[in-house]
RNA sequence: GCUGAUGUGGCUCAAUUGGCAGAGCAGCUGAUUUGUAAUCAGCAGGUUAACGGUUCAAGUCCGUUCAUCAGCUCCA
């Protein structure tokens, strides 16, 4: 008999080669029926996994993750099938889960159109009812290949010969379908209840553009129709966020065919940004910080030195002064060096935090513009610490603590990445692991769940990133820790020890915000667009009942602006119900609605964002009200 | 840059097989003086992204360019 363990922590003993589906069989026919998967001592298996030993055991669910994985895995390998009916000479790729369903990607002559999609989606939907099973089978790996070249899959073939000497090589067939897959899947189509092809879309093989670029067809399937209707109404829902939809409706900023990738900020758009510088420097200035401005233009032979000239030209723009070629700088760092090197430091002065809202420009690629999350010119909030080598680890966890503070103030979760030294990048071996080395230690003592991305560090040093969610759940890089060893080396900077010998120092640079317009951006989707009072541009809205009210609200709303509050009148001619409307669209967190009874008694009519009516508020009440909510930078308006 | 899609007043969208570019909102003018999510009427607003082509006739068909959207690649 073999002991497996449940999630729960209850043990139960079994017959050796007993399946992960009888085990959920044993413990509830219902709980049998919708277990996609298991987790056995922490590998993804197929629910027919035999087990043969003691083992730990957790039965995965659709609303599991790895649940979802093994069926939308099998949804990828169903749209396949279904695309190799339909057009037999088509050869595939790969075909993963995602973290909203799966993709595959395909190398056929035909091109996928919207009714393409469609007939495929019948196609899939056709499969299904034929109620096959799926099957994993194990090969070896002349047999693997040997079936794959038969079937002229030049991708598949790749892929086997790639695949390390010890794998293990497995088939997953379906009816007259079958595929070269590690899995999990789900054990039969039948449970697929809803179908979805959503998108199209060009991917390059292995991701290299270099590589031919196959079609990619993204779906999602779930095992209830309800299910399939939710997810498209949550999308409808997150449309409604996009800050690019919001930016227009709520006059925040603009993007112009003029200047694509240059936004223009309108000016209620300023009163948020400046909010934000206002309360970045306030951080900063309390965390020993200090302020710098650099120049945008500066000589090409300060690019050169510092690599950027070899390593992010293509990336940079340049101009002539008095023919010299200049560059526009894309990142602050080589201006912050010139600073530093300015004058002679003591080890003293150090960590010396030199912080700046930096205006930079980078050429990217016109495809990859997306909104105020990805532009040619952008305000990064960035610091250079300059600091000797054994204040590294303290230096890099006052970052990340800054970080983790500044994010918690707008209610984000994020995701942290350490990135690893790149193919293109300057500086020894030895430096790279050093400075890895630091990061990773300073993430371990804070005790921070990291995922590790290899080979995407800066080129002149490892990095730490910290990761937001825009409306639709896709990440964007905000905050970067980046800690380098090369700039000190190539600016020849230096500090005066205690021993009264020159040493190098070490840098971080880094941003919190990341750029303040990507960070705007996150922002307006994270709220939907009802800042909280600290931010939004207009706090309270004053609307008279009539004319007779305007004198009175003009004054209620000048004793508002003299304890610097953003409040503004409505006075224009139109019912109450209207500007009511118009204030609630514009999300304006704090409505006054005056009219006779408010000039006479005294108290306020008071109507919020959320809430609507609330009732009566004196004149003074409500500005402490206001005052704390501001102050506290409150996420929320009672 | 690559793949696919899209581009019509400030905004949201109409316009049969190619056959007189239209509506709502916003704007302006006037009437209306309003009590918690849209008062009524009138006026104005367009070289249909740009350029070229096919045609008696192009918003519609073809080509080129630009921009936008979904991805890929890249990255804050």
């Amino acid at each position: 008999m073999i002991d497996i363990t449940l999630k729960d922590g209850t043990v139960k003993s079994y017959e050796p080669g007993i399946t992960v589906l009888e085990v959920a069989k044993d413990i509830s026919p219902g709980l049998a029926k919708v277990t996609l998967a298991g987790e056995l001592n922490g590998n993804l298996v197929d629910i027919c996994q035999p087990i043969s030993e003691d083992s730990t055991l957790n039965l995965l669910k659709f609303e599991d993750e790895g649940g979802k994985h093994a069926f939308w895995h099998t949804g990828s390998h169903l749209l396949a099938q279904a695309v190799k009916r339909l057009y037999p000479q088509a050869l595939l790729a790969i075909g993963p889960a995602i973290d909203r369903g799966f993709y595959y990607d395909i190398d056929m002559d035909v091109i996928v159109t919207p009714e393409i999609m469609e007939k495929i989606e019948k196609e899939m939907a056709k499969i299904v009812k034929e109620g096959f099973v799926i099957e994993r089978s194990e090969m070896s790996r002349s047999d693997a290949l040997a079936k794959v070249t038969k079937e002229g899959e030049i991708y598949k073939e790749e892929l086997i010969e790639n695949l390390p000497e010890d794998a293990i090589i497995s088939f997953y067939t379906q009816g007259e379908f079958s595929d070269l897959c590690a899995g999990p899947h789900i054990s039969d189509l039948k449970s697929i209840k809803a179908i979805k092809l959503m998108s199209l879309a060009g991917a390059y093989w292995h991701g290299d553009e270099k590589n031919k670029m196959l079609q990619r067809i993204y779906g999602i399937t779930f095992p209830k129709k309800s299910q399939l209707t939710d997810y498209l109404e949550l999308l409808e829902e997150a449309k409604k966020r996009d800050h690019r939809k919001l930016g227009k409706e709520l006059d925040l900023f603009s993007l112009h065919e003029e200047g694509p990738g240059f936004p223009f900020f309108h000016p209620k758009g300023m009163i948020i940004r400046n909010e934000l510088e206002n309360f970045w420097r306030e951080e900063h200035q309390r965390r020993g910080y200090e302020e710098i401005r650099t120049p945008m233009m500066l000589n090409s032979e300060l690019w050169k030195r510092s690599g950027h000239w070899d390593h992010y030209k293509e990336n940079m723009y340049f101009t002539e002064i008095d023919d010299c070629e200049y560059a526009i700088k894309p990142m602050n760092c080589p201006g912050g060096m010139l600073i530093y090197k300015r004058k002679g430091h003591s080890y003293r002065d150090l960590p010396l935090r030199m912080g700046e809202l930096g205006s930079v420009h980078r050429h990217e690629l016109h495809g990859a513009l997306h909104g105020l999350m990805r532009v040619r010119n952008f305000t990064q909030d960035d610091a250079h610490i300059f600091m000797t080598p054994d204040q590294i680890k303290e230096e890099v966890i006052k970052v990340i603590d800054l970080a983790d503070d500044v994010y918690k103030i707008f209610g984000f979760t994020y995701r942290v990445e350490l990135s690893t030294k790149p193919e293109n990048s300057i500086g020894s071996d030895e430096d790279w692991e050093t400075a890895t080395d630091a990061l990773r230690d300073a993430l371990v003592t804070k005790g921070i769940d990291y995922r590790l991305n290899p080979g995407d560090g800066a080129f002149y040093g490892p990095k730490i990133d910290f990761h937001l969610e825009d409306s639709l759940g896709r990440t964007w890089q905000c905050g970067t820790i980046q800690l380098d060893f090369q700039m000190p080396e190539l600016f020849d900077l230096n500090y005066i020890g205690s021993d009264g010998e020159k040493h190098r120092p070490a840098i971080i640079h880094r941003t919190i915000l990341g750029s303040i317009e990507r960070f705007f951006g996150i922002l307006i989707e994270h709220f939907g667009g009802k800042f909280p009072v600290w931010l939004a541009p207009i706090q309270v809205i004053v609307i008279p009942v009539a004319d007779v009210h305007h004198d009175f609200a003009q004054s209620v709303a000048n004793e508002l602006k003299e304890i610097g509050v953003r409040a503004s009148c409505d006075y224009r001619d139109e019912k109450l119900g209207y500007r009511i409307r118009d204030a609630q669209m514009q999300k304006i967190p704090y409505m006054l609605v005056v009219g006779d009874k408010e000039a006479e008694g005294g108290d306020l009519a008071l109507r919020m964002r959320d809430t609507g009516d609330t009732g009566l508020i004196s004149l003074d009440d409500l500005k402490e009200k206001l005052i704390e909510k501001i102050k506290t930078k409150s996420l929320t308006l009672d």
